[in-house]
DNA sequence: TTTTCATATTCGTATTGGCGAATATGAAAA
DNA sequence: TTTTCATATTCGCCAATACGAATATGAAAA
């Protein structure tokens, strides 16, 4: 059970960089779909899966494909270090106001009427993580969570 | 108490490099002189210096510096999140083989007699790593501890 | 089939990181 | 002082990485 140097390396250099931190923050609550990363992180598409390759081949997330569209989610580690080390990290993010800006998005965007939604994700299916948001009817204002309570929101 | 994004890359980079955890993995017991570094990763002078000075500036490790002498601990981190991914990091290299092999060469260049020792280090000061190492007698030949007795005095 | 669409990969380039070799700094010894 | 010695820094080079732009893949729809 000896552990490799290399491994090692690799696993903190998947780490080290801004924009898979805020992918990882998206997938703490459970597999999302591609589109919506692109589309809560306001990045280009190549960019964006670019990094999240460079998660899966690191092993820090496994997908799913369904159809055209592909679930990435944070993978459970077999060594015991690096499954601590990584949901700490997860709660490191929590704080920052990046990653806090980059969920309030997401839940705007997956949130609000079809029509509303930015077009790359009005035929996508929903994540599992828009269908623990459980928004009541009286918080939405013009298809959006209102302002003021969007925190109540965030997951 | 909001983290910042720039600060996470940083402490993240500094963990992703063998050479910097090695280093680390040495200063697991308490804190340790640059020439004892040198010697025991058996790597050269401006290398060391260069990835400790590294794990300084990202906040990593703290230095007192003794006369001619630098001593470089693990720094107590304010950030919760950040002290138990180090803590934990420290944990994952007990594993490592590698880290073992210069866990055993620390011991041996500097439970011997001093004229055993490295030149480099005949000189300095014993860290107070050498301190905890209390080596019976009966275990040392030719001034180093016997092979098959190693793995119990190491730190 | 052909087309459309979600995602992945390639290419060329600019930036960054680690290295060895040489040199600088700065504290104690002579 | 001058010298010695522990440690730090600089320089030039090579390898790795991130990027935007363009293109490829591969699954469903038409």
């Amino acid at each position: 059970m000896s552990e490799n140097l290399e491994s090692m390396e690799t696993f903190f250099m998947a780490l080290a960089d801004r924009t898979r931190l805020r992918l990882l923050n998206l997938m703490r609550e459970g597999e999302i779909c591609v589109c919506y990363f692109t589309e809560a992180l306001q990045e280009p598409q190549p960019k964006i899966s670019r990094h999240l390759a460079y998660l899966r081949q690191a092993g820090l997330v496994e997908t799913t494909r369904v159809g055209k569209w592909v679930y990435y989610r944070i993978a459970e580690l077999e060594n015991k270090d690096a499954s601590i080390i990584l949901q700490e990290t997860a709660n490191w993010l929590t704080n920052d106001e990046q990653m806090k800006l980059d969920r309030t998005r997401l839940i705007q965007i997956s949130c609000c009427e079809t029509a509303n939604m930015p077009i790359a994700i009005q035929r996508a299916p929903h994540s599992l993580i828009f269908a623990k948001a459980d928004i009541p009817e009286e918080v939405i204002v013009n298809n959006k969570i209102r302002e003021t309570e969007l925190a109540d929101y965030l997951l």
